[in-house]
DNA sequence: CAGTGTGAAGAGGTTCACAGCG
DNA sequence: CGCTGTGAACCTCTTCACACTG
C-alpha cells in the first residue's frame, strides 16, 4: 500500500513481471536479480528496480530476488491473491476461444457466466457454459460478485452491452470490440484490437515488399 | 515523412482515431474536430493536435478536419493503402477465430496461410484455410512477401516459433502466446495477453467482494 | 469567430550513479 | 563484492495558451 499514487504504466508492468517470474518458478529458478529479469523481459533493471520500489523493498542487496517471495508480493499487490470471478458477454468464435481457455484459473481468473442475445444461442452450450439470453444479464449479475467482463461482441452493440454492465456492477471491461467504450469514471477498461495492435507495427515496416 | 522521429506512443494512437474516424463515415460525419475526436475517444483536443502535427497539416482553421481526407492520411501514414499478407500460426481455439475473422481486410490484412505442428491438424481445413505442415513455414513464406505473423501458439513453444518466422523474413509478430519473445531489432512485436490485461485492472479494484 | 497548429511550460517517466547492506 | 534501493539528472510526453487563418 503505497503513500504515493502509482504510475499507471508501472502497474502495467506488474502482470508481466509476474509472468516472467513464473515462468522462472518452472523452469526451477529460486533466485533472480533485476539485471536477469531485464535481460529476459528487453528492460532496464534499473527500471524493473524502481518499478518494484514504488511497493516495497523485495531484494537482498548483493543477492537478488527470492522468486517466490516476489511472486507473492506482486499477487497481493495486484490482488490476485483470490479467485474473480468473470462474465463473458458474446459467444461466437472470440467467446468459445476465451470460454475454452485453460489458463486463467492459475493467474487468478475464472469465467462463471456466459451471455449471448443471439435466441439460437441461448440455451446451447458452450464449454463447460450453457449461454444465458443478455436481457438477464443486470438481474443475474446484481446477485453475484462478478466485478470483470469479457466483451466479445460485435462494435455495433459494444456500448449499449457495456451499460448494462456497468449497471450490473462489473468495474472492469477486457474490451475486444473494435471501438472505444464510454464508462463512468471508476470504471476500468482495456482494449484488445488485433487490427490496432497490426495497425501500430505498418508503420515501422519497409515500403518494398 | 516527418523530418523529426515519432514517438512510437503516438504511432500508437493513430490506429484508433483512424478506427473512430472510419466509424463517423459510417455514420455519415463528414467533417469533425479535435473536440469531438477527443471528447469520443477520451483524449484531449490538444493531445489530437500535436499528434497530427507530426506527420503534416490537415485540418483547416476554424472548420476542422475533412474525415475522409484525414482517414486517406491516416492510412498513408500507417502504409495501410495496401493489402499486408499475414500468417497466422496455431489453429486452436484463437487461430480459429483469427481465421474466421470478418474485418481484417478492411483494416488492411488478409491471413494468407495457416500453420500448425499437430500432425492431426495438417491437412484438415480452418475456415478458408487448409492447415499446413509448420515444418514448411520457413520455405513456404522465404517465397511469399509476407511480413506479418499472428502467433496463437502455446507459450512453450513460441520462442522457437518466433526464430522460424524471423528466419523466414517476418518483421511484425502480434503475439498471442503469454510469454515475452525475443527477437532481432528490426523485428516489432505487440503481445495480446488476456490475463495480463485483466491483471492491470485488479489492482485498482476494491477489495470488499 | 471557431478551431488549427505550435512554441513554451509543465508533468511524468526513465536512467544514472552511488550509498548502503548482506 | 554484488546487487538493491533511491535521490538527482535527464529525457520524453502532455497540456497550455495564443497567433493565425479560412
Amino acid at each position: 500500500m503505497p503513500s504515493h499514487p502509482v504510475p499507471d504504466i508501472v502497474v502495467g508492468r506488474l502482470p508481466v513481471y509476474l509472468r516472467a517470474l513464473t515462468a522462472m518458478t518452472q523452469e526451477g529458478k529460486v533466485i533472480t536479480s533485476s539485471q536477469e529479469l531485464a535481460t529476459r523481459l528487453g528492460f532496464t533493471s534499473a527500471q524493473i528496480r524502481k518499478d518494484l520500489s514504488h511497493f516495497g523493498e523485495f531484494g537482498k542487496q548483493g543477492l537478488g530476488y527470492n522468486i517466490p517471495f516476489l511472486s507473492e508480493q506482486l499477487r497481493h499487490i495486484l490482488k490476485l491473491d483470490r479467485i474473480w470471478g468473470v462474465v463473458l458477454v458474446g459467444a461466437g468464435d472470440l467467446g468459445r476461444a476465451l470460454a475454452n481457455f485453460q489458463g486463467f484459473q492459475e493467474r487468478g481468473f475464472e469465467i462463471r457466466i456466459v451471455f449471448d442475445s443471439n435466441p439460437a444461442k441461448i440455451g446451447q452450450s458452450l464449454g463447460r457454459f450453457v449461454i444465458q439470453d443478455i436481457d438477464q444479464l443486470v438481474p443475474s449479475l446484481h446477485e453475484s460478485d462478478i466485478r470483470i467482463a469479457m466483451l466479445a461482441v460485435p462494435a455495433r452493440v459494444a456500448q449499449e452491452v457495456t451499460g448494462r454492465l456497468v449497471e450490473a456492477g462489473i468495474r472492469a471491461i477486457l474490451n475486444y470490440a473494435p471501438t472505444t467504450l464510454s464508462v463512468p469514471s471508476g470504471v476500468f477498461v482495456q482494449n484488445i484490437d488485433p487490427a490496432v495492435h497490426l495497425q501500430r507495427m505498418t508503420y515501422y515496416l519497409l515500403e518494398h515488399d
